[in-house]
DNA sequence: TTTGCTGCAAATGCTTTGCATGTAG
DNA sequence: CTACATGCAAAGCATTTGCAGCAAA
């Protein structure tokens, strides 16, 4: 149960969290706002998206989601699963897989002390083509 | 002069578009959309920020200028000067300096090569602290 | 009971677009 | 002269906020 993960960072234990929670953790993709409001009416259950925002803001805050923005305005969530990583995002089907390089990690944070800079943290997207048989071409939007 | 450049693009050299460009000739900063729109009244043109807007898209379609999304919703510009560079970013000033490491470019294509991936772009943002006494430990804002 | 949470609708901030006019080529 | 550019105002979109009612602790 995530329900201790809530209280634990001051927060009220309520339907609306655990639910988004869960699709969350339920999911292997990343999720916009709307693709989570969406799963929450499909569900039967009557959330605001004005909640989404608010909850997923909160749980950024505590470092329960991270948020990301790929291509195109909206923004992009996944549980934190604990282990840092990058993501790489096809350009024709968009799909996004996650890497983490141990080389790339270390230069940043040389190249920042170089420039007299500590890192606190950063962002990596790659952008390009997986050369798959079973890539569309194109994006189908989740 | 830079018309060359324009007609070249096949866009119509007008006022605007000669003043954007100076104006992010003349900038060592990256500007945002509003930051160029208040530069062309302080400099007496009557420009409008729609325009501004349409010139930038086309000047980034044309990769005449860089466009970039830093933290906060709004986007800045910065000519291209042909030099490929990532970004570093004081999270308490806002100063913004730019880096190239080698190590980190190749290290993206071996990555993305390994996932099956043809890297076309990236994007890579250090967020940190300066440490240096001039450091206003508080963005200004331009 | 008290503080924090929610839904709704309205507001926001950045960016884009429609349209009538203006102008470079 | 014609196609493309512009200014203005209105629209768009993702996200945030105000507020009155609700519910967890």
């Amino acid at each position: 149960m995530e329900s201790s993960d809530l209280r634990k960072l001051g927060l009220k234990v309520t339907l609306p969290r655990i639910k988004i929670l869960e699709i969350l953790a339920a999911s292997a993709v990343h999720l916009s706002a709307e693709d989570i409001y969406r799963q929450l009416l499909e569900h039967g259950e009557d959330i605001g998206l004005a909640t989404v925002y608010r909850v997923l803001t909160q749980f950024e805050a505590a470092s329960l989601v991270r948020r990301h923005h790929f291509e195109g305005g909206t923004a992009v969530f996944e549980l934190n699963r604990g282990e840092h990583h990058d993501h790489i995002v096809c350009m024709d089907c968009g799909k996004v897989e996650e890497f983490l390089d141990c080389g790339i990690e270390s230069r940043q944070l040389d190249v920042a002390k170089k420039l007299g800079f500590q890192v606190e943290e950063h962002n990596l997207i790659l952008y390009g083509r997986c050369r798959r048989k079973n890539c569309p071409h194109r994006r189908t939007d989740s």
